[in-house]
DNA sequence: AAAACTCCACTTGTCAGGCAACTTGGTTAT
DNA sequence: ATAACCAAGTTGCCTGACAAGTGGAGTTTT
């Protein structure tokens, strides 16, 4: 059996088969972006699916609907399932699932850095007082942990956090917490060193320093500017302390 | 029963009502987002979920199935489904449902404007000479359709496109194209008279132009304001064009 | 007494069969 | 010719059941 194979070829993390709902929403998702099943087209029924996939109709029923949860697919009782147009889905997915590809976590990065240096301007641009209070209580904090002598990277965190939630955009906040957190969910898992990371703190915080002073300026440029430099610091840094 | 109350008061947008696995799957999100249910902690079982919520266990799957999916639960065959970790999911969803408020417009558009323009930039920065040839042939065909007196939307969504797959990034690809998208349908949907816009084709084009020519002199810099000025000019004449 | 082992209740994964609601196309009646 | 109608096909949902895996209680062994 076709489903058979696969499942015992692909195994997830914890060596564990997946399910046989996931094997089938992969294989249709993948008829689909191939074009194999043109857009508007009907799908088979459930039972013809059960039936060339030799499963039962409840899994063919949940692989369908992750891809109507998806919006590749659209179904009308007593008509059947038929594949939606391409742009006419309302989500939008990203799977970071394996960073065992270098250049997929260099695009991760380059994501991460479009974003922050977009937001971080945004916020030079149009900041209310009490964000500002905000970034500086956060400032503040990170300066305080330094000075008593630890690596101060959830103040880190917390410092960029504040500077996005100051634009108000929802999609900023969440695109750059889940990209912020696959990164260091990667370095955690890559090496569990960060005593090296200890010592450049200062000079972590001297680049917040200057992101801070061109919000408070109201600088876009030069917060764009100095968010950038500080980024692209903090991925050499990073590249430093993989030891490539 | 509470399903069924839920159920005929939301409807999608064909008036038809969601399924109760779609309901239900909201429910158990809501219950995770809010915090009622911390991470680590055992959701009930399928056979207790089934009660409380008077649906049988195949919908309590499905709904729980699409959590998994999304990443936000783990189950173990056995043990039972557990809420995962805020961070160790490695899938972001992100649902544009409803474009009913302006503001989301506005995030939505500015967070095109932010890959977009970091595109640009990137694409100044390391492009081959076959990503230039694209590009120019995309320009060219462009200015051939203004001089057939067309409005060129689809050469210049071409242009853009060719510019953002230079960058090798296939995140950059996927989020524009489907932000560029919801924009273009939400634009579709408001009003169809895209008359108004044809007038301004050649004004598009200069802008092109000079995001072209800087990306030719290998300029970051210029090339990322070029397309940022392109941009804010095109959100301009989409306030505009939709007679705000 | 502590450790290891065994067994069993419980939970998830999967299957089979069936009924209700809805769509569609052809058929029949007007 | 047109309209009403009907029947086959399809999705939505349910009940009941078995297999596979987990975890703890009770039992045995050291």
């Amino acid at each position: 059996m076709v489903a058979d194979k696969s499942r015992s070829e692909q195994r997830d993390i914890l060596g564990r088969a997946p399910s046989l709902a996931d094997t089938l929403a992969l294989r249709l998702r993948d008829e689909i972006s191939s074009g194999r099943l043109q857009a508007g087209e009907r799908l088979p029924t459930e039972q013809q699916l059960a039936l060339t996939y030799g499963v039962s109709r409840p899994i063919v029923r949940e692989a369908v609907g992750r891809l109507k949860h998806d919006g590749l697919v659209l179904s009308r009782q007593g008509a059947g399932a038929f594949v939606a147009e391409p742009g006419s889905s309302s989500v939008f997915r990203l799977d970071v699932a394996d960073f065992s590809d270098k250049a997929e976590l260099r695009h991760i990065v380059e994501l991460l850095m479009a974003v922050e240096a977009s937001a971080t301007e945004h916020t030079a641009e149009r900041h209310s007082e009490a964000d500002l209070a905000t970034i500086r209580t956060r400032l503040d904090a990170m300066q305080a942990a330094i000075d008593r002598g630890e690596s101060g990277v959830d103040e880190d965190v917390a410092f960029h956090r504040a500077i996005i939630d100051a634009t108000g955009n929802p999609f900023f906040r969440d695109l750059s917490e889940f990209l912020d957190r696959r990164v260091r969910n990667f370095i955690r898992t890559a090496r569990a060193n960060t005593a090296r990371l200890a010592g450049m703190a200062q000079m972590v915080q001297g680049e917040h320093q200057a992101i801070f002073e061109a919000i408070v300026a109201r600088d876009p440029q030069k917060a764009r500017m100095a968010a950038e430099t500080h980024l692209k610091n903090a991925a050499a840094r990073l590249a430093l302390y993989l030891g490539r």
